[in-house]
DNA sequence: ACCAACATGTTAGTTACTAACATCAAAGGG
DNA sequence: CCCTTTGATGTTAGTAACTAACATGTTGGT
């Protein structure tokens, strides 16, 4: 096929921007580092780097979570409490990405933490994610319609505890086990709120 | 005295600029506005424009709620749980800033949900508030170290609840008010999360 | 061999933001 | 009343992220 060949070749190139990008940010920092350097580092001209990442902050940023989970939360029954359903939606699809990739996860999450336009983007993201999660629970999903605010509520408050959990996490380097503490950090939600 | 001219003066110039860019901003859209374009309206040069607000973003974010909520917060009783402290502490300081400005309020909350550049300053400010909660909740503040878990999500929770409820009033037109979203919102927090 | 589609390069912008230096006005001491 | 110092502002020249327009090559189908 002749869409197999483009496709993989758009593929290989991509994960070259990125694969350099990250090298470089980790070696000379986000700042430092800039969108020229890094195409030159991929043999590629400064606008290739555009048509792939649509920003310098997307190299890092970009990552396909938000799809899974949603699948991971309609696939729970409807008649669990919404808070159960997200937790053990996030509970599963997280031990698939953390076995997989823990120390890649724990150098990325820390570069974000550490950039503050990272940051910036990535709480941008969670919010993103928040919406998403709405969606997901609302049955009456009547396509345009926001949800009740007492799903909005519910899934904030799961992001949050994510988040939380996840910024515990790497700064303190690792420890303990990222899901136990997702784990806990959605207890306080569910029965450590007073 | 003489700081009091030069205090004085600086504070007329950060207003005027504050003042022609939201003008411009609310006209043009925020994108379609140039630094350059601010600081002539405004009267001064473009490199004064950034001597008061370090990023084009700023002349909209800066605002002094935080804090304000840390001492509403600290000033509860230790005695009540953290979660009814953050509650009480909000719920006091929004009726103060809603009474006052509750168009302004509006106003300024549709254009920063608007605009992707700032959506994502705003959520990275909302971070930075919870963090504020955290040291204001925790009464074994050593200084430096980060509060336990339990402490960060609750504060992450109620951030975020306080945000749902005003995306919720700015989406709806400023209905119905805002502190009565507050109020469900934290009672989805407190009483409702299953 | 030729044509259409697509990835890539080149070039020339715009705009946010920074740094270095100049200017000007007011404050305060002699 | 001058003179020095200080703080606010302007000017100029840069850097770097991003955009738009157009050119070039490379691949796949006919």
């Amino acid at each position: 096929m002749a869409q197999d060949w483009r496709a993989r070749k758009r593929a290989r190139t991509k994960e070259a921007i990125q694969h350099s990008a990250l090298r470089l940010f980790l070696e000379h920092g986000y700042d430092a580092t800039t969108v020229a350097r890094i195409a030159e580092e991929a043999g590629v001209s400064h606008m290739t780097f555009f048509r792939y990442f649509p920003t310098k902050e997307d190299v890092v940023l970009s990552d396909d979570y938000d799809p899974m989970i949603e699948e991971l939360v309609r696939a729970r029954p409807t008649s669990e409490p919404p808070i159960e359903r997200v937790r053990a939606a996030i509970a599963q699809g997280l031990t698939a990405v953390y076995t997989a990739d823990q120390d890649a996860l724990l150098t990325r999450t820390r570069l974000l933490l550490e950039t503050p336009a990272l940051r910036a983007r990535l709480w941008e993201n969670l919010h993103a994610t928040q919406r998403l999660l709405e969606r997901a629970l609302d049955d009456t999903d009547a396509t345009g319609a926001t949800a009740p605010l007492r799903l909005r509520v519910i899934a904030g408050a799961s992001v949050s505890a994510l988040t939380t959990a996840v910024v515990t996490w790497a700064e303190n380097d690792g420890h303990p086990e990222l899901p136990q503490l997702v784990d806990e950090a959605f207890a306080v939600l569910e029965h450590q709120l007073h």
